[in-house]
DNA sequence: CCTTATTTCGTCACGATGACGATAAACCCG
DNA sequence: CGGGTTTATCGTCATCGTGACGAAATAAGG
């Protein structure tokens, strides 16, 4: 059996939800889009394995985001080739500018996540890509993930944009200034201002120290409406 | 590489939260206690290799409780034998009697968590123990999974129990009354009752179909005392 | 200046929750 | 049989977090 690892690179990009995909330039699935991965090399540690991918398929730096493994899928079916065990990896990044062109990655894009339908993407990929975005969206709520799409500073509406994007909702912008600001550890002033295209300048923030929100910021639910 | 599946088996048995092991008989780690678990075979998914493998080395009904993934673990040297990524499952189970002897689990014993050092067990076992409970705590939160740790029909106090065991924690019978009973599909009413030891007979549940709890039920949080 | 856009602070009502009193319904014991 | 004990269940109250929304502050643009 084969191991590898696959990965969801998620951004927000001119204001949406992106993923990056690879466009299959050989069989199976020749020509059609799949999320970037590789196999595993003997020695490799699996996350060690994922970063390595993130480097050569994309050329982003693995730490200015968030990284973390997702789930395996092992479905005897799922790979043509045979039987080959992919552990995913879920990753977080803010809007980099992919450097790519020359290496593997010539034919990777940013895809918008609402664009694809089932079926568009290789292998199992649309269930992993789904799998993925339902982790985001869940892991937005109790922990201060949302800062690792965001560039080392930011303002709370930048912070507010990912949520609203990630979620497919909108928010009341003072509500979440006062849940955002409030809840320690999820950002720290650093001082400063910044003036916006449009209206009053915002504070400059970094992330905080916090590793989880307590209590956490619920996305509104599907049946709220009695 | 060889994939194998390992299984924390979790269960509340005499008031206490308690996992099953299995003492080796084979080198590595020969004599030393470790996770259930076995290798996949050619032509098995996942999730079916670890059902198999629970009711082969326990002789338990995975239909009884709940199994989901929990992580996978491939460091190089991790297993001495070779390159083996292990992907674990989670399992929560109602504390059924263990009907095994003759098969595999020979040598299968459930243990009270708590009293594991770290160092205990073989391989990388404490790591995906530690992860395994950590998951089941905070499943607890936002699901109703709980359930799972229950005979089909349940008292509140059967289901609070749970809660205590896995959280390590006293709650309020009053509010957690309260709470249960009014988060809509968590629990269903069955209509009959029953004594217990002593006190005022409690009213039988059964699992309703909520798969999440809204607004979840917060464990209480360790830095809460200022 | 005046409009517009955006940030940021305040207010208010409501629902969820923790603390805890009170009642109900079984058992045990003498 | 009746009081004492134990547990289940219902209520009350204060508090906190949150959604809805008003209003002031601070910039840019005509």
């Amino acid at each position: 059996m084969t191991i590898a690892v696959d990965l969801v690179l998620l951004t927000i990009r001119q204001s949406r939800l992106q993923v990056l995909l690879i466009r299959r330039g050989i069989p199976p699935y020749e020509g059609q889009w799949a999320l970037p991965g590789g196999f595993v090399l003997p020695d490799e540690d699996l996350e060690e394995a994922a970063r390595r991918e993130l480097r050569e398929e994309t050329g982003l730096d693995p730490a200015a985001g968030h990284l973390e493994q997702l789930a395996t899928y092992g479905a005897p079916g799922r790979d043509p080739r045979g039987r080959v065990v992919a552990v995913a990896y879920l990753a977080l990044l803010p809007d980099l500018p992919i450097p790519v062109a020359g290496s593997d990655a010539a034919g990777a894009a940013w895809r918008p996540c609402d664009d694809l339908t089932p079926g568009d993407l290789a292998f199992d990929h649309d269930r992993i890509l789904a799998d993925g975005l339902e982790r985001a969206r869940a892991k937005l709520e109790y922990t201060p993930l949302a800062t690792a799409f965001c560039p080392p500073e930011f303002t709370i509406a930048d912070l507010r944009e990912v949520y609203e994007r990630v979620w497919r909702t909108t928010i009341d912008p003072r509500n979440f200034h006062r849940k955002v600001t409030g809840a320690d550890g999820f950002v720290e002033a650093v001082g400063r201002s910044v003036a916006r295209d449009r209206g009053r300048p915002a504070q400059l923030f970094r992330r905080g120290p916090a590793r989880l929100l307590h209590p956490p910021l619920l996305r509104p639910r599907d049946g709220d409406q009695p």
